[in-house]
DNA sequence: TATAAAGTTGTTATATTATAACAATGCGTA
DNA sequence: TACGCATTGTTATAATATAACAACTTTATA
């Protein structure tokens, strides 16, 4: 039988716990380092625990930086759409959960006729704090 | 002097040039392969073209599959916006030139009081072609 | 022109990210 | 029990990207 789409499984959810707890996007490798107290060893068991998490909705990949970040919303399973906002200076990076970004980007379609089921957008600016220091 | 904005290198005409030939995303190996007859031989080479090529919007990164496009549209270069569609089957990868896309993205901003000057959006699904063939 | 400064390119080595391949284990079912 | 199948563990390696520094070119200016 395959995997009930709400269970996690010892890795996954030791996995999930960390990018949950951690406060920036977390990279695979540096997850393994933080795991391997915990009996997680080798890049593959990383790698498919993040896969399922991805696949289940629970985490999210930043594509632009390799990294992993716990989803802050509820229905990010089922909608396949996300959006984010990436600090250009220290790599803050929050999930934007906005309904009529969301509305228009899943009603978007263009000429060529293609349907899309599935996006990721990634704003990049500078956060309040860092154009507050003017940096 | 900083270089020219639209001058090109010996070895950024090679590699966009080449970027421009082909009819999907290259991967920057796959490059690197394909220009050494022509004198380049390692992979710094290669990326600091790709670099440059970015900076410069002759080229874009598809970052969910870490592979590089010439741009198709003019005016990337100063809009920092770009939106691609790309088929989940066949890999097919085209660039999105939406006015009211870029205008509704462009001016999008969120309760966090965030602006950003960058974006960059990935649409997924099937082509047409794939679509007809009921892949 | 000389000479320094800055930028660009070439080269080697290595870091980082991700997956292939297969063995071992656990688990439901006949 | 014994089989089939999904999951986990393990080793090795593939794929992507950058650090560090040497060599060479162009530009600035004394
Ligand atoms: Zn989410
Ligand atoms: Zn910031
Ligand atoms: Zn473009
Ligand atoms: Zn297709």
């Amino acid at each position: 039988m395959t995997q009930k789409i709400d269970f996690l499984s010892k890795n996954q959810q030791i996995v999930l716990e960390i990018i949950e707890k951690a406060k920036e996007p977390l990279k695979a490798y540096s997850i393994l380092f933080s795991v391997q107290k915990k009996g997680i060893k080798a890049p593959p068991q990383v790698y498919r625990a993040l896969d399922r998490l991805i696949k289940l909705g629970k985490i999210h990949k930043i594509e632009s930086k390799n990294a992993f970040v716990a989803c802050k919303n509820d229905n990010c399973t089922i909608s396949n759409a996300t959006a984010f906002s990436i600090c250009d200076n220290c790599e803050m990076v929050t999930e934007i959960s906005n309904p009529k970004l969301s509305k228009y980007l899943a009603n978007f379609h263009d000429e060529t006729g293609m349907r899309y089921n599935k996006y990721n957008l990634e704003f990049f600016g500078l956060c309040k704090k860092c154009k507050k220091n003017k940096i």
